[in-house]
DNA sequence: GAGCTATACTTGATTACGCAAGCAATCATA
DNA sequence: TATGATTGCTTGCGTAATCAAGTATAGCTC
């Protein structure tokens, strides 16, 4: 079965784009505010979740990583003192992941800037109306089947 | 400066979009012929090349890897007897990788079951013309500056 | 030529992830 | 209420990528 023209094009600019924009954007953010992207989006879930907490596994799930890639990645915010552990009463196996103060104000400064990136590398390339039709096309690639949300 | 209406929902898509195909894909491939995603990238790169064959810096450029990361990268496929090493006879400093024999017969073989995939989880979503329009969209945004080609 | 600088490539150290395996708590069913 | 299955989480190990540093060649300018 060939693939129909247009299709190889399209993926390969896909897979590219990425590559270069993740790129770009983690090293600003790096730079300015010592976060990986995917501290910050594992931050901004947080931060607009309920309460500013989450269940680690929803977390993960969110964000597209395995349970063991969130364990390891929030040790490194719980060491910067950005989240924090908390326990469930109601489920003793659940852990919750909270956004301390400082979590917060670091994740309101660094989105900041962030998005200031984003606009200017991603966003600023289209006209309103493409940019939902992007965003539309975009939805409707299927997600891994352990995700749900994908709140903005 | 506030990101405009759509950019962070475009962009979280994006983001989720890539690391969702990404995995699927590179699992698949992984699974029926032994290849990362990004081994095939590179095959198909070669395999496209005029004489099957590339300067290793272009190479890295072109798939967006560092030099270090196709170095690695075409170790494995060298000791897999996909890729070979060749000298470049007006500048000692380069060397080529050429497809083998053996690498064009692999390239082959992946690249039907691969489109096949890309076309179900990506290509199949979208009409003719919402494929073109998307691969326009994508096309809009920055590459590395490190990077040119992008045939297909 | 002699000496700079830039380019192509490799190597060592580090990092960020995934998978597989394990533990503990919960749920479900008999 | 005992037992088996599932769920949430962590840990060990492997892999793919990065960066920084090093080597070798090329080319430019005096």
């Amino acid at each position: 079965m060939p693939v129909r023209p247009g299709t190889e094009t399209a993926w390969l600019r896909f897979l590219r784009a990425h590559a270069a924009l993740t790129r770009e954007l983690s090293s600003r953010l790096e730079a300015v505010h010592e976060l990986t992207l995917s501290d910050f989006d594992v931050l901004i879930q947080l931060y607009y979740a309920e309460g500013r907490r989450m269940r680690r596994i929803d977390l993960a799930r969110s964000v597209l990583l395995t349970a063991s890639g969130i364990t390891r990645l929030l040790d490194g915010l719980e060491s910067c003192g950005l989240v924090a552990k908390e326990r469930c009463a109601s489920d003793a196996r659940v852990t919750y992941a909270v956004l301390t103060k400082a979590g917060v104000k670091k994740c309101e400064e660094a989105r900041e800037s962030h998005n200031a990136d984003i606009e200017e590398l991603f966003g600023s390339r289209f006209a309103p109306e493409e940019r939902e039709q992007l965003a539309e096309l975009l939805g409707r690639l299927p997600l891994s089947h352990t995700a749900e949300a994908c709140s903005a």
